[in-house]
DNA sequence: GGTTAATACGGTAGCGCTGTCATCCTCCTA
DNA sequence: TAGGAGGATGACAGCGCTACCGTATTAACC
């Protein structure tokens, strides 16, 4: 048996589809040298270059980043975290951030932990499994062991909508507390008195409860009066609460809510009920979101800049990615109290 | 030199993490059986089972998918394409869709085309590029090229929020020519003689629009009015639409807006102006968010299930993943009109 | 002319996992 | 007891890419 026929190798899987090597090949260079005129064009000479990239336009080849990503130990994939999409709060992070992360070729990988502890173990599982470069985090991570095996995993990590001294890792935030501070502030010197929040019960829109509470206290205040609704807060919601409010303690002369959408249920509910916005009710929102200028009154609210959080999150982890080493690993981003008409 | 010192391997990379090695030295098997137990456990005897699973507790183990997905190429990714997740009308499809694949071992991966055509086929090439496992398009892919890569690349497709006799692959959705014609005969049934419309200039909402003023022609009711504003729809747009209707055409009994947001500004400005919904002007909305069964007046609107879409897409995505061939490519979820107190 | 350095390209060896096939055991049947 | 069926386990060879190192060629300098 002298023939030794052709191995007629290339004989198990493949999924048949265009890969480097044909694209070197057409090109006539290594396939080492095709990646690299793909990657790091200026270590290519031009001539190698036009090669390479006629054979992609040729063949239509798209790299595996899947392959590229374990040969490399770098996936370009960033996981989000959120409770949940449909709560419109971190719409606008979520927004910026993926197409902040697309401008630098990462793509996102979304995760809803759904307010459910239980899920949170299985998701971090899920994406630590797919290596991604980075990690953001917009709500609280609350299991401890799960904070520890992202920790442990090596990944970098953003967590933002938050400000806390001691981060995982970075923090790109605002303080709640600050928030809660400078509207009581404000309500005051606008001669409201007696004030009251509206307020969904999750931890940090406690926070901000907890800072207006003791400001108005310390302005000399009646003692605020504290409605808390389930988390995620809705128009609905809003408009029970005011019912509640006025039961409890109809002299109020100023709410609080701790989104824009509770606001708007208030205020849906003061009108139902004649009272009028903001001569006997101030009412002021949180998130400055898409429709609060528009209302009628137009709600005055505290605006969070979403867009910078997602933002300065992709940046912070392209940065760590691409081997740059974050010097200043916590971001204020701060906020602001826009004045319109409903306080 | 004799010594010919042990070689010292493992030099290279290696993130360092735990791999199935470990596991399976460990555990006293060999790797592929290591895989096995974490795979598919029926294929391995209780004690290897055992011993696998306490070695993967003992170090923490956490597979590496990407590994995985090049190696079985089965990524257990689906990418998810939409105009932009600011706008609140896919939220509820992309949460279930989520939670659907999440619960099946799958991730989502979120991409946005900004309206934008030219970020499309970048966007295209990110997607697979990572090889997922499917795509679901919520919006249009415009593209003609976008289209043929896609399907070239052997990617199951899943469409939805549309109904076309001819989808790329599978499709989950409901016809807007149907929501069209409903809704101007619900309107004409309720008396309503003087229609208008007022639409996002997205295709889809002006498929509903010709619909719409087909019927109404059809029924020999006056020309339909129509008002077209930018997508993405916005209270503001809402409002600034009414005040344009007005002047075009005063008489106007009855709107139909493309979005529940867009009604929403309509109502504004028509309590603004002191026009009574509904008894001098009809407003129908689209969509049934949240909020449009607690306002004032209880908005009605149409129904899309959103999360049954998304649920639908992920099951077909799944199901071609793992092999079961899809029968029925086309479901047709349909829509409802919620009647409240606004039409 | 010889040494050095920079540049362009290629060979090799994995990254961590799984498909495929081979092997080794039972256990059963004729 | 031979033969076959079936279950459990393992060896091997990649999936498609890139890190690392080596080689060849040219430019630059004393």
């Amino acid at each position: 048996m002298a023939q030794d026929a052709a191995p007629a190798k290339r004989s198990r899987r493949g999924s048949g589809a265009v890969t480097l090597h044909d694209v070197a090949k057409l090109a006539g260079v290594a396939p080492i040298t095709a990646s690299r005129a793909l990657n790091t064009p200026t270590q290519v000479s031009p001539e190698v270059l036009k090669k390479v990239t006629d054979a992609v336009s040729r063949t239509g080849y798209v790299p595996n980043r899947l392959a590229g990503g374990l040969a490399s130990a770098r996936s370009r994939l960033v996981a989000a975290v959120v409770p949940t999409i449909a709560g419109p709060v971190f719409l606008e992070t979520v927004q910026s951030l993926t197409a902040a992360l697309a401008e630098r070729g990462y793509q996102l990988m979304l995760g809803q932990t759904g307010y459910d502890m239980a899920r949170e173990d299985a998701l971090l599982e899920a994406i630590i499994g797919r290596r991604p470069d980075g990690i953001v985090l917009t709500g609280i991570l609350h299991s401890a062991e799960g904070r520890r095996r992202l920790l442990g995993a090596g990944i970098p990590v953003v967590e933002t909508w938050d400000l806390t001294p001691t981060p995982l890792d970075m923090l790109v935030g605002f303080s709640h507390a600050d928030v809660g501070r400078s509207v009581a502030e404000y309500l005051h010197t606008r001669g409201r008195h007696r004030l009251a929040m509206v307020a969904g019960d999750d931890e940090r829109a406690s926070r901000r409860q907890q800072a207006f509470e003791s400001t108005a206290q310390r302005l000399g205040l009646a003692p605020v009066q504290a409605i808390t609704v389930p988390a995620p807060t809705t128009l609905k919601s809003g408009r029970q609460a005011l019912t509640a409010l006025l039961q409890q303690a109809p002299e109020t002369d100023a709410v609080f809510c701790s989104s824009d959408l509770l606001a708007m249920g208030v205020m849906t509910e003061a009108r139902v009920r004649g009272i009028a916005v903001p001569d006997q009710l101030a009412v002021l929102g949180f998130g400055d979101l898409d429709f609060a200028a528009d209302m009628h009154p137009a709600l005055s609210t505290v605006r969070i800049d979403g867009t910078t959080i997602g933002r300065r999150a992709a940046q912070f982890i392209v940065d760590r990615a691409e081997g740059r080493s974050v010097v200043e690993r916590i971001v204020d981003i701060g906020f602001s109290i826009i004045e319109r008409d409903s306080a």
